[in-house]
DNA sequence: CTTTTTGGTAGCATGTTGCAACCGTCGTGA
DNA sequence: TCACGACGGTTGCAACATGCTACCAAAAAG
């Protein structure tokens, strides 16, 4: 169980979405979740993590408000985990790494996963960054305010 | 030192890239790197770490490919620490995470840093996640093909 | 009713982190 | 030019987290 908060009292909301998460198991249990896994043994056997690690990471995952456990869809007594609207809000984020790992770590042809439009079959579109009035933003194009209301 | 990878053999470019960042603390030296933290002392006032884990840290970005370590841009003989074109594409995750933690852990009105065009000063609009022609994509709108070729 | 699967717990060895102390080099002011 | 503080680390150690294996109760399957 993790207990001490690191970054949880920043004003940076990178460093609260960080701690909220809690670790990098974390995040691919919440790729799985995208990827359709609901059971623990499914996230288990995809991720190959320690059975007593998964545990503590489910709980975290459930308390941040990232899943909910829920009974199990087929009937069964047992309790599937499922994203909740917090959750599903962090598809941009695991398509940003998925977008820099497959444009930085895959060689040209090297078969991957691939993320596809349900409806077209074909891949996404690169992630951008926009300003409000649409342009696309570079990172010298932005800069921090460091405290601000709202 | 980071000897072992966990993900690193994945065909998940999720994993990889999880895998290459390394951990959270790296995560926010490259969020601070964005902000213009370039020293050692820069990210280690900022971040608070203990200096032998930013050390590491350090060392593992930069065998990594994203920081590269240069002479100080003011002439003294000490060395910054930069973001390479690799460390730049992760603008969209920093982004990402950002607006996350924005829209989940922040009562409204409550103070936090903000990331705002330069040119305009305006918030950044909202990452989007499209399709190859341009329709905005939920997560129930896509599907992971488990292997492909590029 | 027996066996297998599921979803965990418990204990222990090992690895990683954080803290504090130390240290050589660099910059700076007198 | 020389002393002193800042910078950028390294080292050792204690505390904590992780991963592995064994174990276990409830549920499902047969």
């Amino acid at each position: 169980m993790v207990t001490r908060t690191r970054f949880d009292d920043s004003e940076c909301p990178v460093a609260r979405s960080v701690d909220a998460i809690g670790d990098w198991w974390s995040l691919l249990i919440v790729r799985d979740a995208f990827d359709g896994s609901r059971r623990f043994g499914e996230f288990q056997r995809s991720l190959g993590v320690a059975k007593n690690i998964l545990t503590a990471r489910l709980r975290t995952l459930v308390a941040g408000g990232v899943l909910e456990s829920v009974p199990a869809s087929d009937g069964s007594a047992y309790r599937e985990y499922v994203l909740t609207p917090k959750g599903k809000a962090l598809f941009p984020v695991i398509v940003a790494l998925r977008q820099w790992g497959e444009q930085n770590f895959f060689a040209p042809g090297e078969p991957h996963s691939q993320l596809v439009d349900r409806q077209q079959g074909h891949r996404l579109r690169a992630l951008e960054v926009l300003s409000a009035d649409g342009r696309r933003l570079n990172p010298d194009d932005t800069t921090v305010h460091k405290i601000s209301t709202q």
